[in-house]
RNA sequence: GCGAGUAUAGCUCAGUUGGUUAGAGCGCCUGACUGUGACUCAGGAGGUCGCCGGUUCAAGCCCGGUUAUUCGCCCCA
């Protein structure tokens, strides 16, 4: 292979099916898993937003926390023409917030419901599940409080998950409480594993010390053994937000969504608090499906006046590579019809046909390569058309039209003037039959 | 950012202790088949062996570097 320029580490071409040998970078699954998020987030009343693609890196800096590991070195940043220290968005919400507090979205009422597709960028080491650029689906709702609202996130995601096939992913849930409620719970880690800690090299331990709620989805051992016996971090939180975490168990369970309590949950930006969750499915091991939770502090920490918040960021390519994973069939839409011109004198009506097809909304190729009858029917089985219609000299003399399913090879012909409805109630028995 | 593996035709991969013109299957093109694709048969095209350097009479094979990729760690979507 000699070729000059790839993709950019970490980054994929989503292309269509035959071209692309990755199942999870056809283009089509994403088509697909897009369209089913927008209409499950309509059907929640949650609207798009889009967002630019960089943003001033101070924004994530105030939201996600200095000491992130995102914002620490995962961030794509740079500076521009005008020396503007630029970053990749490494995530959703922040930029979502930042738009909701430009544009006074909270003053014609609240809560707003909204929700964003987009590209992020981390610049981590690339893996499987892992890359430079990746896809978020996120959900947030602003301006609530309740515990309904954290529900509703978490419902919604469930709702979605089921929508593209995922019925086993399950859910996980913990309540980090506030801000003192962390810090407590900080100095209880670092006082718990203290003789841990005292056999580690300074570097380790500043980092360790630097975020110590963060260790407890640690997968290292040694370090998982000294955290045993830890008193969990609900034992810390205030009386309002047990409370809250009970209510929002409650209505969890009123809706029918099963959920596990995991106190190990916590999560990798630091603008959550309360309520936070993880949906993990056993076909992606080691790799969550999404991730989210309350956010109160967040909209104030980029400037805005306090607002209580909450979302969730579910990556694509995670949930494209589990539905990889459970094999479930997810095929190409194929294109309705090719029609063949088999003998020369029947072009210009080959291209009349088909300007009256597409102008009734079914799909068609055509040759224009002066291409024979054998190589057209070539071309129409590359295109994956449904069915190949034939006008030729026989065909122009009887105002007919062949048709010639290619699947199954059946071949007849029809009157022109019948050829639309046909095709239009043969096609859409094709999709009852998917 | 750390550790290990991989890199040969469009794709999946063979390639012996270093030895002359680097192979297979699938795919692609042409024909058998002058109005029929996916099946069958015959033929054909396609590779500076990831890139750069070194060792050697001789490197796809050995050594160093580099880039990409996979797996684990860190971290997260």
């Amino acid at each position: 292979m000699s070729q000059k320029f790839q993709a950019p580490r970490g980054t994929n071409d989503i292309i269509p099916a035959p071209f692309q040998k990755d199942p999870i970078f056809e283009i089509h699954r994403w088509q697909f898993v897009e369209a089913q998020f927008l209409l499950n987030a309509w059907n929640y009343g949650y609207q798009e937003v889009r967002t630019p693609m960089f943003e001033d890196i101070e924004l994530f800096i105030r939201s996600s926390g200095e000491a992130s590991e995102v914002v620490n070195k995962e961030m794509y940043d740079f500076y521009d023409k005008g020396e503007r220290h630029i970053a990749l968005k490494p995530e959703g919400t922040a930029p979502v917030m930042r738009a909701f507090l430009e544009h006074g979205m909270g003053n014609l009422g609240t809560p707003n419901r909204l929700c964003y597709i987009n590209h992020s960028f981390r610049y981590g080491r690339p893996g499987k599940g892992r890359y430079r650029q990746l896809h978020q689906l996120g959900m947030e709702i602003v301006g609530s409080a309740s515990p309904f609202a954290d529900a509703e996130i978490i419902t919604a995601t469930h709702d979605f998950f089921s929508r593209v096939g995922i019925d086993s992913a399950r859910v996980m849930i913990n309540c980090i409480g506030d801000f003192t409620a962390r810090s407590k719970f900080s100095e209880a880690i670092l006082d718990h594993i203290s003789s841990y800690l005292s056999d580690q090299d300074t570097e380790t331990r500043a980092k360790l010390e630097r975020n110590p709620v963060r260790l407890l989805d640690t997968k290292e051992s040694p370090l998982r053994a000294a955290l045993q016996g830890l008193a969990p971090i609900t034992d810390f939180i205030s009386d309002e937000s047990k409370a809250n975490f009970d209510q929002v168990q409650a209505e969890l369970t009123d809706s029918e969504i099963p959920f596990t309590i995991d106190p190990m949950i916590v999560r990798g930006l630091d603008y959550y608090n309360d309520t936070v969750f993880e949906f993990i499915d056993d076909d992606l091991e080691g790799l969550s499906l999404c991730g989210g939770g309350r956010y109160d502090a967040l909209i104030e920490q980029i400037g805005g006046k306090p607002t209580p918040a909450a979302g969730v960021g579910i990556g694509l390519e995670r949930l494209l590579l589990t539905l990889e994973q459970k094999q479930l069939k997810l095929e190409a839409p194929q294109i309705d019809s090719f029609i063949v011109a088999a003998t020369e004198g029947a072009r210009s009506q080959v291209r009349q046909l088909a300007a009256e097809l597409r102008a009734n909304d079914i799909s068609c190729v055509i040759d224009i390569d002066d291409r024979n009858i054998k190589q057209q029917f070539k071309s129409a089985d590359r295109t994956n058309a449904i069915y190949s219609l034939i006008l030729g000299d026989d065909e122009l003399k009887m105002n007919t039209v062949t048709i010639k399913n290619m699947a199954t090879q059946e071949q007849h012909s029809i009157k022109q003037t019948e050829l639309l409805d046909w095709l239009a109630s043969s096609l859409v028995q094709d999709e009852d039959d998917e």
